[in-house]
RNA sequence: AGGCGGGUAGCUCAGUGGUAGAGCGUCGGCCUUACAAGCCGGUGGUCGCAGGUUCGAAUCCCGUCCCGCCUACCA
């Protein structure tokens, strides 16, 4: 293994290396010469020492332990691997998943020796801090206006200062340094121009323009939304019917329409009904008298919009207020007329009921039609009522004027990005969701009537009427007029245009800087899946239009994070939590008073109950699980799911596991005094310590090959059993009788394996539990050359250690005798603490050469007091019980009480289960054509453990016998 | 209405053709010099239902029933 500290001068090469079956691995692979400003990059983009470094002083200041429950132990158990400073947060538990897994591969891409650059910090949070600030501002009788942009802005800052949102909850979770306002991009002046730079290419290609269409209007934050921004839910309403006058000279009578909101009615210009409808074929063309407003309502007929068979068949036309109303307004050219000003009340338009909120008018429009006698009842109706996702308030489509990004030619490449695997959308199911999203894709709104964001670079000559879009912050003269009258356009732009831009306008874009040639592009995005139009398929979009290639090659969409019954979290629901209230412990009511805020605490704590039955067993509240338990259990889900039903279990009991390192390093500590650890793998004559290190190199495959695939579950999982289940449970033990016995080159190879696997160990497990590894490997002999911290040391892989398949099937089978042993003794309720005679029995001199050279292993974890190993067929001792494990007998000599029923009991068992294999593999071999057809290799591996089981059976007939026998 | 997932042990989930796995829970035994937040052992599933392909199906195909999510919506 090369020097730790020494980083490949290309990032390409050591892609190439270690990408397993060709996939983009990790890293930043950018085209071109290394940069001799690398380690300068690096610093700015990933600097260790501000990240892990300050938590080991708080550490020991502050020795964050408790102590053992043994009563006559008072040394330090690891608790809590992440103190932190006490922050105020709005935050939920997919930013605590997106920064898990954004840093998981940073650290893994950064330990391979890539390059990696990582900016966590883009700023969402924006629109939503600038809601708050409206809403303190609404209390206060204060409107944003009369406040004035600056002021305004100010205020919101503020706000951000104190609760910081995504911001902060990146730094608690990744333990990043506080300086995350400069991590705000959308004030960095930088990015401003590069936002800038971007629009104005845009409308210069005639790709951004401005027109008048109907939009998502949301009244209370006052501002146009995307449809994306919109969310619909069922909800109940009424379908209304009431009739128009037909015009007298057209004949007299009425046309009845439904509606579910009466009040547009103010704004119909037409009503529409199906040309082959012969309820009103005499209507054609005919004029109704409008009830409330000086206009005559034509009826037309259009076979798209109208359905014969809902309502009467009849639909009123408002096309400045209902898309499909627009489309149809559109087809037959009907005048447009809007209703309603910024903030959801009628206007002039609305005749008498101008001023009046939009809700009042729909009951006094009703009232109104009541009393002219136009009223024609009205049925209940389930409906979809937009809503916007900001503010919650209904949202109301408006006409009116905006910007918008024509986006088929941005989307045709895009498109094909993904279509030709440039890059890939894991899991490949979203690849189809994207197709179909971008195939169908509407043009994007992009103007906001906000002050949060980056504004649009227009200006408007008052005097002459040009319209100048340039980069620059300000204008001051009309090229045409010299007029010194130019407005700049007061709206700013959606946050997810600017966010676009992120992959390049983050490097310093539009100049050809360094940074930008290194890390665009990138090599790995990790998102949410919800935010998959939002603002991958956009940064897409942009990526390849202005710089030529895709962003990245690998778009990782994790689940959502929901809650313990599988439901969304929501404030509505009461079932958010706070990640933090998870890292740092929270007592219940703290909890369900973020959760459910302001309703009554025993309702909002029996709908937090609901949703997490496990709580119900769980006391006065979460433990402090730590960070480290928390980041591993987000990465302990399949990424192929699409719900993750967070758990507190689950976090509790990697706690545990955290817990298991800790204590497993500080009991290894003092047998380590003067190890070293190389780069190399030691090379032991002991087989188990062979066999530890083959089965580090195992468990280094497997976790380099989860996380190639992005499958976080099966790496951990691989770590986990090969740590506990290996490391902890068999070598450890085994190593206690060589490391207190007095064979010196045995305790050397102890030392030096058990050494080199605890360090190596740590690296593994880094990524995913980045806190309590970097501590405890500052305290493990570890290589000269070793860096700084942890993170900078080299992640292993399959060579970390040579395979050993002698010394792994030797082992396996010590490992079943000795569990053989174990099942006895415990069923035959020998005390943990006594000790029996085993005799071990075996045709094959190798295999009985094998047991006799373990017989110090066997020995210790039986608990025997003497071990015999001898070939079989001889006289088996009196009163022994007899079972088989790897082909051998063993025989446990059981002095004193034993109990004959128990003991044929547990025979009978053994033989019940091994004849219900036998069966199996006899159906399966005598099956028709299995011989013939199946493959060689599973034909004869079927018939070996025919013959193994049938050897077995035979041999449970004979512990039968001896248990008769004890009768 | 369309699209996409999911239904496997009491619970939460792995497992894409070769005798059903993990964690938690549960039961029994243990304070054995790192760990009782631990150790040892046991228990537990006709893989939603019904067909088909195959020597062989939790896995592939068809149908069907539930449950989620997304998109579009009837004025």
């Amino acid at each position: 293994m090369s020097d730790p500290k020494a980083l490949p001068d290309d990032a390409r090469t050591a892609a190439a290396s270690s990408s397993s079956a060709g996939a983009p691995s990790a890293g930043a692979p950018s085209a071109g010469a290394p940069l001799a400003g690398d380690e300068d990059l690096l610093a700015k983009a990933f600097a260790p020492e501000t990240i892990e470094r300050k938590w080991y002083a708080f550490w020991e200041e502050h020795e964050v332990f408790a102590p053992s429950t043994r009563a006559d132990d008072d040394r330090p158990t690891y608790v809590l691997p992440m103190p932190l400073p006490n922050v105020t947060g709005s935050l939920h538990m997919g930013h605590a998943m997106m920064c898990t897994l954004e840093d998981v591969l940073a650290r893994v891409h950064r330990m391979r020796g890539f390059n990696t650059l990582y900016q966590p910090g883009t700023d969402h949070a924006g629109i939503a801090t600038q809601v708050v600030v409206e809403r303190q501002l609404r209390r206060d009788g204060v409107s944003r206006h009369d406040l004035g942009r600056e002021a305004f802005l100010e205020r919101v800052w503020a706000w951000k200062e104190t609760s910081g949102g995504r911001i902060v909850a990146q730094q608690k979770v990744l333990g990043l340094s506080a300086d995350w306002k400069r991590s705000v991009f959308t004030m960095d002046p930088g990015y401003a121009r590069a936002v800038r730079e971007a629009f104005v290419r845009l409308y210069h290609e005639g790709l951004i323009y401005r027109a008048e269409r109907l939009i998502y209007w949301d009244c209370q934050a006052k501002t146009v939304l995307s449809n994306l921004e919109v969310e619909s839910e069922e909800e109940n309403g009424e379908l209304f019917e009431f009739a128009y006058p037909v015009a007298e000279e057209d004949g007299g009578g009425e046309l009845v329409v439904a509606t579910t909101r009466p009040e547009t009615m103010l704004g119909d210009t037409a009503v529409a009904v199906h040309p082959d409808d012969p309820r009103y074929a005499h209507l054609h063309g005919k004029k109704l008298k409008h009830p409330f407003v000086d206009r005559d309502v034509p009826v037309i007929t259009d076979a798209i919009l109208v359905d014969p068979e809902f309502g009467t068949g009849a639909v009123k036309v408002t096309p400045a207020h209902d898309f499909n109303d627009f489309e149809t307004g559109r087809r037959h050219d009907l005048p447009m007329i809007n209703i309603f000003d910024a903030d959801g009340r009628l206007n002039h338009e609305g005749g008498r009921f101008a001023g009046l909120d939009r809700f009042e008018a729909r009951k006094a429009v009703k009232k109104a039609l009541a009393e002219a006698g136009l009223s024609r009842g009205r049925k209940n109706h389930r409906l979809m009522i937009p809503r916007s996702d900001r503010t919650g308030t209904v949202v109301e489509p408006m006409l009116s004027k905006q910007w918008f990004v024509k986006t088929g030619p941005l989307a045709e490449p895009a498109l094909e990005a993904v279509r030709s695997g440039r890059t890939r959308i894991i899991p490949e199911e979203w690849t189809k969701t994207y197709e179909h999203w971008m195939t169908n894709i509407l043009d994007w709104c992009i103007s906001r009537q906000l002050w949060w964001g980056h504004r649009i670079p227009a200006w408007y000559c008052d005097n002459c009427g040009d319209v100048y879009v340039v980069n620059a912050e300000h204008l001051e003269e009309c090229e045409n007029c010299g007029g010194r009258d130019l407005k700049q356009d007061p709206d700013v732009l959606d946050t997810w245009f600017s966010s676009a831009l992120w992959p390049f306008g983050t490097q310093g874009w539009p100049d050809d800087t360094p940074e930008l040639r290194r890390f665009y592009p990138a090599s790995d995005l990790e998102t949410g899946y919800d935010i998959l139009f939002f603002w991958v398929a956009r940064m897409m979009m942009m990526g390849i239009h202005f710089m030529g290639q895709p962003p990245f090659s690998r778009i990782l969409l994790h689940p959502l994070v929901v809650d313990e019954t599988g439901d969304k979290m929501s404030k509505v629901k009461g079932n958010v939590i706070d990640p933090l209230d998870l890292i740092e412990g929270a007592d219940f009511d703290t909890v369900v008073g973020k959760a459910l805020p302001g309703s009554p605490p025993a309702e909002a704590m029996k709908r937090f109950k609901k949703s997490y039955p496990s709580t119900a067993k769980m006391g006065q509240g979460f433990d402090a699980y730590g960070t480290d338990a928390l980041r591993w259990t987000m990465c302990s889900y399949s990424t192929l799911t699409k719900r993750i039903p967070l758990s507190p279990k689950r976090i509790e009991s990697h706690r545990f596991f955290c817990n298991k390192i800790w204590n497993a390093t500080r009991f290894a500590l003092p047998y380590l005094e003067g190890a070293t650890v190389g780069d190399e793998a030691p090379r032991p004559t002991g087989r188990v310590h062979r066999w530890m290190l083959a089965r580090l190199s195992r468990a280094a495959e497997a976790a380099g090959a989860g996380i190639d695939a992005f499958r976080f579950d099966e790496a951990t999982i691989a770590l986990y059993r090969f740590f506990w289940g290996e490391l902890c449970d068999w070598y450890l033990e085994l190593c206690k009788p060589i490391f207190n016995g007095d064979d010196d080159d045995a305790r050397a190879d102890a030392r030096a394996t058990l050494a080199y696997c605890l360090e190596r160990s740590l690296r593994l497990m880094h990524p995913f539990i980045p806190f309590i590894t970097e501590e405890l490997w500052q305290r493990l002999p570890r290589p000269a050359s070793s860096p700084v911290s942890l993170c900078l040391a080299r992640y292993p892989d399959a060579a970390v250690a040579p395979r050993d398949l002698d010394a792994e099937g030797a082992i396996d089978v010590v490992r079943e005798v000795i569990g053989a042993v174990r099942t006895v003794r415990s069923e035959r309720e020998v005390h943990p603490g006594a000790t029996v005679d085993v005799v071990l029995r075996h045709e094959d001199g190798a295999r009985r050469a094998l047991l006799d050279e373990e017989r110090l292993a066997i020995a210790t974890l039986c608990k025997t007091d003497g071990l015999t190993v001898e070939p079989t067929g001889g006289q088996r001792p009196a009163g022994a019980a007899l079972t088989v494990a790897a082909g051998v007998e063993v025989l446990v000599l059981l002095r004193g009480v034993v109990d004959a029923d128990k003991e044929a009991a547990r025979v009978a068992r053994e033989i019940a289960k091994t004849e219900k294999n036998i069966a199996a593999l006899q159906k399966k071999l005598s099956a028709k054509g299995f011989t013939e057809r199946a493959p060689a290799e599973v034909v004869a591996e079927a018939k070996a453990q025919l013959a193994a089981t049938e050897a077995r059976r035979a041999l449970l007939d004979e512990a039968a016998a001896l248990a008769a026998e004890l009768a």
